[in-house]
DNA sequence: CATGAATGAGTATTCATTCAT
DNA sequence: GATGAATGAATACTCATTCAT
């Protein structure tokens, strides 16, 4: 009649065990329905757990789903490392990064998602131990930026910041579709074709190649106009 | 017995006012707390009619969100472009696009959120009206790199689409902390030193051939005459 | 396949009656049940609505609580008052207070514990009407010892409070194995017994004066005929 | 592997020692954040055990808040005992036991909340230690009413269960907004106040003092008039 | 004896959308 | 056309208690 106890076998596991079973498990749910569609109890049920349990490692929801990106952050920083260093020559590390972060969102184009729709977006999220992974991922473009301008290869005036924006972000436009599962993308190419656009974009200005007089009467030029129309703008 | 209805005014407005009143109150709800913290009940107070009434302009609150961002970019498309059209110079035509969108961004913070992280990601986004107006928002940046190839001022081998997700990607990711309502950004720098290198990436590996040159200084000559006869008009 | 919408048959009723069905079906499971263990499911359905349809009407479960346990209060102060009225003397006027508290105990105990366990202990109970309206009830009872100070019937140095929360403790310590279902009480001789200690408590230590018992004894035999009127009328 | 344990201390101490621990962790905790804010897992670790361990020795979460206020009437009884055997006559003893449950709820207002609103509403109360313990607690009083009634100071029909609940009612109602920590009240004015009201309801009925014709006519027209409102009630 | 990881039941609340009046 | 009352689906989190080690 008042079937109470179901089982209560209590399966005891080493906490770094249930902690990466549980993780791995939310990766799959999260990676497959995305934040606000996984259910805590379809984790717990592909972790062998119960939801209960979740709540012993894991604040909250959120909490997990910030745990899973930040390893996914480690596991990406890590891996490109060794190969990385052997990596000779501004173009060929600016190529490089590029490369491995095309193949990272092609390989895991559900956590890019989590992390540029949930996480990124979040109030909170320079308080974020994520925050300061994915600075830590970046900054190796601005770096390599940096360094050329040491070695004189790039421009003393070139900005490490915004090429990092410009890397990123370009990359993040060019897999949209592909993120929103709507086509492909290809890493090669794209690698190489933004790589050289960064790389000339950073070369010191040469004679005839640019702010010779024909650039530098073109600003002079635009500059004027805006100074013009701001005095007497067009006839709307 | 209780006589109890607040108001009798059944308001009879034409079908554009009534549209036009819900937008606006729907854009500003949305600004203010994005989307899925507006209440169409919150929307349909501000606009002075109830809920039923929005539901005969709007299939759904996710229609009238559409349609708002719709109206934001119709809005900058026709803003800037008398201006756009009267920009020469590849430089300047760039410096002006990426100059423009920034302060777009600036202006509307919340639009600029809503269409990056609810309306972009969905699944259904390249079916949707805003998809064909961002394509035509975006594509001026294509086209000048396609006008510049053309006229031989870039590299034959230039990509407009990569330029295009470089320029978009790079503003994205330089005005996410605004965005995030933890910083600002400086439009004008921003926008010369983008302007700057997505220039120096496009120039032809090669000097630029003489002629080429002297032809260019013509043009420029010209514009330098109009806009210094703008400045200081002949005393009419 | 797809079973979506069951049927979506819109019930409309005048917001009066619809309160009072949800209060007199939240009632009857308050009752029943207490607080903590009461559905808002439960409710709904006894009251023939939807659990939205209850928070049209009621911010929360508590609040809906509370507007259940004040009308109840209301209820009762209106049904003694007239009744109140016509009884005269300070003995009887303090027996009546007791014997028809006993009674509301005794028909509504469900609600009573509420009051007792859920309600009056709340940290915010000063600021809710029902502290309101309890100090109203309760207030009468003082008022009759003022009464009685000022005619001089009971002693200068009484205190009213006092004797309100002697009155109530009692009541409620003689009634807590009833509330908790334990056995029953006798509300006549509750009251009795009461009223005749705590009026013998309030009673001048010295004795009365010779002329106002003459003067009292005329208004008393004046109401004895009234009421000897009224149980044998005169022949019309 | 990964050595976790934080200590291993296998504490091994006397039971009574570990029980007395526990209780006191218990008492601490259940004061402070009444009984269902308490966690086991807060008591666990105040008490220097784990959660187990408090299993050990009490049957439960309620069966230690069961225990623990035991414990605290035990200490209340035992503490008075010697002084009350030495306070004589009626008046002072009555005052005694009213003074010093004043003080024990002014000491004690979390155990005293904890007796009022969990323990005895419990519908086992009765079958509780706790139960027979405060009804040695209260019989006290009882007892009082009962010797003097023996020896002729008390009139013969008094009700020592009434002055009973009417006491500590009266206590309870007085400090009710004291235990909801909204204000404060004083012990030695509510005990004499209140023991002098008892008193006086106590002692025997003097000749015109009380139940003189004039209360007696009083008490008849009450009785006929409530006999006529039966009849005849009066048009509401 | 002690440990402490694992268990698992249980529910108030929101709000876009509908459709009878 | 307008109204706005009614609908109803959907889910994270807590914590006393147990029992394998």
């Amino acid at each position: 009649m008042t079937q109470r106890k179901t089982k209560r076998t209590v399966n005891r596991l080493p906490p770094e065990r249930r902690i990466s079973d549980i993780m791995a498990a939310a990766r799959e749910v999260f990676t497959e329905k995305g934040y606000s569609e996984s259910l805590i109890s379809d984790i717990a049920e592909r972790a062998g757990v119960v939801e209960g349990t979740i709540y012993r490692f894991f604040t909250n929801k959120r909490d997990l789903l910030l745990r899973v990106a930040e390893e996914w952050y480690v596991e990406m920083i890590s891996k490109d490392a060794a190969g990385f260093e052997a990596v000779k020559g501004e173009w060929n590390r600016l190529h490089y990064l590029i490369y491995h972060h095309l193949l990272s969102i092609k390989r895991d184009p559900g956590l890019s998602r989590l992390v540029f729709l949930e996480l990124r977006p979040d109030p909170l999220y320079r308080e974020t131990r994520l925050f300061t992974l994915n600075r830590d991922y970046t900054r190796r473009i601005a770096d390599v930026v940096r360094e050329g301008m040491a070695n004189g290869v790039f421009r003393a005036d070139a900005s490490p910041s915004l090429v990092r924006d410009m890397v990123f972000g370009a990359v993040e436009h060019r897999t949209w579709s592909f993120l929103r599962s709507e086509g492909d993308f290809d890493p090669e190419g794209s690698a190489q074709a933004l790589a050289d656009m960064i790389y000339a974009g950073l070369l010191p200005h040469t004679e005839l190649a640019r702010d010779t007089v024909l650039a530098r009467l073109d600003k002079v030029a635009g500059r004027l106009e805006r100074a013009a129309e701001r005095l007497a703008p067009p006839i709307a």
